[in-house]
RNA sequence: GGGGUUGUAGGGUAGCCUGGACGAUCCUUCAGCGUUCGGGACGCUGUGACCUGAGUUCGAAUCUCAGCAACCCCA
C-alpha cells in the first residue's frame, strides 16, 4: 500500500503551513471541551463533526452542511482511492444537474421511488419553465438519453464511465450529516452498458468486488447482501448492497449495484447492432457510494478521544510536538530535521510550533485522528531518541531519531491492520443466529440477528413488522447459507437472512 | 407518519414561569501583551448575543400566533 500518496487537493496547504495553526483556522476553542463518550453516539457524532472540522452543521438549511477544509481533505483522500480502483477500466465524466422533466418522467418504476423526494426548478428568473427541470436525485435519466447516442454497435461496449457530483432529495425524515441529506454532495456513480444480462450480471460483481477493496482499503468489514425485492432500486432488476455495521448495533447501507437489465434501456432506447447485424437492447448495470463512506470511517474506527484514522487517508499522517524549555533552539532544530526526513518519505508531517501546552497539543491532534506523534524533549535529545505514540493504542515507544522514517511506515501497516481487525472482530460477534422471530426481536437492539428465511415477500415482510428491524437481505459467502425453517411460514429452508436495525 | 422539548456572543449557559433594575449573567473561545511548556497553563486588557416575522402592551429576551432551525421519543 502506498502511504505517500501525493497531496491531492488546496486544502493542504493550509494544512501544512505551520505558522497558521493548521487547521486552527477556524477552531473556535473546541480542544479544551469535551467530546462526549462514544457510547452516547448520537452525541459524539454531531460532536466529534465539528470539533475534529469534519463538517459545520450551522447552515441554515435542514439537510445540507458545510465540508471544513479538513474534511474535504479527508474526503478527498478517499475518494481519490474510488477513483484510483475506478480508474482501471472506467471513464470518469460529467453529465448536468438539471434533467427535464419529460425524461425524468419517462421510467414508470423509477418516477414511482423518487417522485415523492424531487426537487423542482420551475422559474428562470420570474418567467416560469416550459419545461420544470429536476435536480436529480440520481443520474440515470440524465446520463441515459446520452447513451442512447452513444451505444449504436456491440463494439462500444461495454461502457462503464463514472461521475462524482452532487445530488438533491428532499428527505422528510431525519437529517443526519453525512448519513441522511438533502444534498448528497460526494456521490459517486458508474453507468454500464453491456451486450448480454450475462455480462452485466458479471459487471455487478465486478463493481461490488472494487467497493470490497475500497473498504479494505479504509480498513472497513463489511457485508455484501441481495437486496429483498421490496427494497431494491426503482427500475432494477436486483440489487445488491454493501452494509458496514454502526455503533448501537445499526447497519448503514454504505453502497449498492444493481442489475438495470433491459429497463431503462427499453424506456431510453439504448439499442446496439450485434455481430449479426440484429437490433438488441442493451443491458445496464449502476452502482453507488456516498459521502456515507466517510461517515462510516469515522464512526467505526472513532473513540473517546476523537477520529482514528487509517494513515492512507489521514490529512496529516505524523504531528511532531517539541517539548520546550527556555529557548530550546536544538529541540526545534531536532524536531525539523525529523519533519524533513518524514517529508522526503512523502509523509504527511506537521511539526506543532504553537505556544499551546504539549498536553493541549496531545488532545488537539488525537482529536482529528492523526495516526502518529512523536515526541521530542531534551530529555530524548541527550539520548538522541525521540518518543513515538500510536493513536490507535496509545502505545508509546522511545526509538533512535535515525530509525524515525522505517518506524513510522512500520506503524502505518500495524495502524491500517489494527483498525481493520478491531472491526472486524466486533462485526463477526455482532452476528448471532436466532431461531425465532421473538428471539430476535430480543436481540435486534445490540445484534444482527441471522435468521432462516424462505424468501418469500410475505414472510419477509411480516418479520420486518414483528422483529421491528429490516432485512438486510440474504449476505454473499457461508453466513447467508445453512438448513433451517422460515420462523413465519416453517417452511424448511437453505437461505440465511440478515436482519438489522438501519439508518 | 405521530408526539414532545428547545432556540440568548464562535461554543456552553443564567435570566423567561411572575413584562419595567437588561445599558443582559457566568464559563470558554477569539485578539493583543507578558510569564510559561514531558497529558487540556496563568495574569492583565479588549471584541462579541436575545432565530425571523406579525401581534398584545405605555413598555417584550420574557406573553400570543406563524415561519425557519435543532434535539428527543414512538411508528
Amino acid at each position: 500500500m502506498d502511504y505517500a500518496t501525493p497531496l491531492l487537493c488546496s486544502g493542504n496547504r493550509i494544512l501544512h503551513n505551520p505558522s497558521d495553526h493548521l487547521g486552527g483556522i477556524m477552531t473556535d476553542g473546541s480542544e479544551s471541551a469535551k467530546l462526549p463518550p462514544k457510547d452516547d453516539f448520537s452525541r459524539w457524532y454531531n460532536e466529534l463533526l465539528w470539533m475534529a472540522e469534519i463538517m459545520d452543521v450551522r447552515y441554515p438549511v435542514k439537510g445540507l452542511y458545510v465540508w471544513y477544509p479538513f474534511g474535504f481533505n479527508l474526503r478527498n483522500r478517499v475518494y481519490s482511492i474510488l477513483r484510483e480502483l475506478l480508474d482501471v477500466d472506467h471513464r470518469e465524466a460529467m453529465f448536468p444537474l438539471l434533467i427535464p422533466k419529460d425524461e425524468f418522467m419517462k421510467e414508470a418504476e423509477h418516477i414511482k421511488g423518487f417522485e415523492d423526494e424531487v426537487y423542482w426548478v420551475t422559474h428562470g428568473g420570474r418567467e416560469p419553465l416550459e419545461v420544470p427541470l429536476a435536480l436529480r436525485p440520481t443520474s440515470e435519466t440524465a446520463i441515459y438519453p446520452m447513451y442512447r447516442l452513444w451505444v449504436r454497435s456491440h463494439a462500444d461496449m461495454p461502457l462503464r464511465i463514472y461521475q462524482i457530483v452532487n445530488t438533491f432529495r428532499y428527505e422528510t425524515k431525519h437529517t443526519r450529516p453525512l448519513i441522511r441529506l438533502r444534498e448528497i454532495t460526494s456521490f459517486k456513480e458508474a453507468h454500464t452498458v453491456h451486450p448480454t444480462w450475462e455480462a452485466a450480471a458479471a459487471q455487478v460483481e465486478a463493481g461490488l468486488n472494487i467497493y470490497r477493496e475500497f473498504y479494505r482499503r479504509l480498513a472497513i468489514p463489511v457485508i455484501v447482501s441481495k437486496r429483498p425485492e421490496w427494497d431494491k432500486f426503482p427500475g432494477a432488476d436486483y440489487t445488491m448492497a454493501v452494509d458496514v455495521l454502526m455503533p448501537e448495533a445499526r447497519t448503514l447501507q454504505v453502497g449498492t449495484a444493481h442489475h438495470l437489465a433491459t429497463n431503462f434501456s427499453r424506456t431510453f432506447g439504448i439499442t446496439y447492432e450485434d455481430p449479426n447485424g440484429i437490433r438488441q437492447y442493451a443491458h445496464q448495470t449502476c452502482y453507488g457510494i456516498s459521502e456515507r463512506c466517510i461517515a462510516a470511517l469515522i464512526s467505526i474506527h472513532g473513540d473517546d478521544r476523537g477520529l482514528r484514522l487509517p494513515p492512507e487517508v489521514a490529512p496529516i499522517q505524523v504531528v511532531i510536538i517539541p517539548i520546550i524549555f527556555g529557548e530550546s533552539m536544538d529541540v526545534i532544530e531536532a524536531c525539523q530535521r525529523v519533519e524533513e526526513t518524514l517529508k522526503t518519505r512523502g509523509l504527511r508531517v506537521n511539526l506543532d510550533l504553537g505556544d499551546e501546552r504539549p498536553g493541549a497539543k496531545y488532545y488537539k491532534w488525537e482529536l482529528k485522528g492523526v495516526p502518529v506523534r512523536i515526541e521530542i524533549g531534551p530529555r530524548d535529545l541527550e539520548k538522541n531518541s525521540c518518543v513515538v505514540v500510536r493513536r490507535d493504542t496509545a502505545e508509546k515507544r522511545s526509538i533512535p531519531l535515525e530509525d524515525v522514517g522505517d518506524v513510522v511506515l512500520e506503524l502505518f501497516r500495524a495502524i491500517h491492520e489494527n483498525l481493520f481487525n478491531i472491526a472486524k472482530k466486533r462485526l463477526d460477534e455482532s452476528i448471532i443466529d436466532c431461531d425465532t422471530i421473538e428471539e430476535a426481536q430480543e436481540k435486534v437492539s445490540s445484534k444482527i440477528c441471522r435468521v432462516s428465511w424462505c424468501g418469500r415477500r410475505e414472510c419477509g415482510l411480516e418479520m420486518e413488522e414483528a422483529v421491528g428491524a429490516e432485512i438486510l437481505g440474504i449476505p454473499e459467502g457461508r453466513i447467508g447459507r445453512g438448513r433451517g425453517i422460515c420462523p413465519v411460514c416453517r417452511e424448511n429452508t437453505e437461505a440465511k437472512a440478515l436482519i438489522s436495525r438501519t439508518y
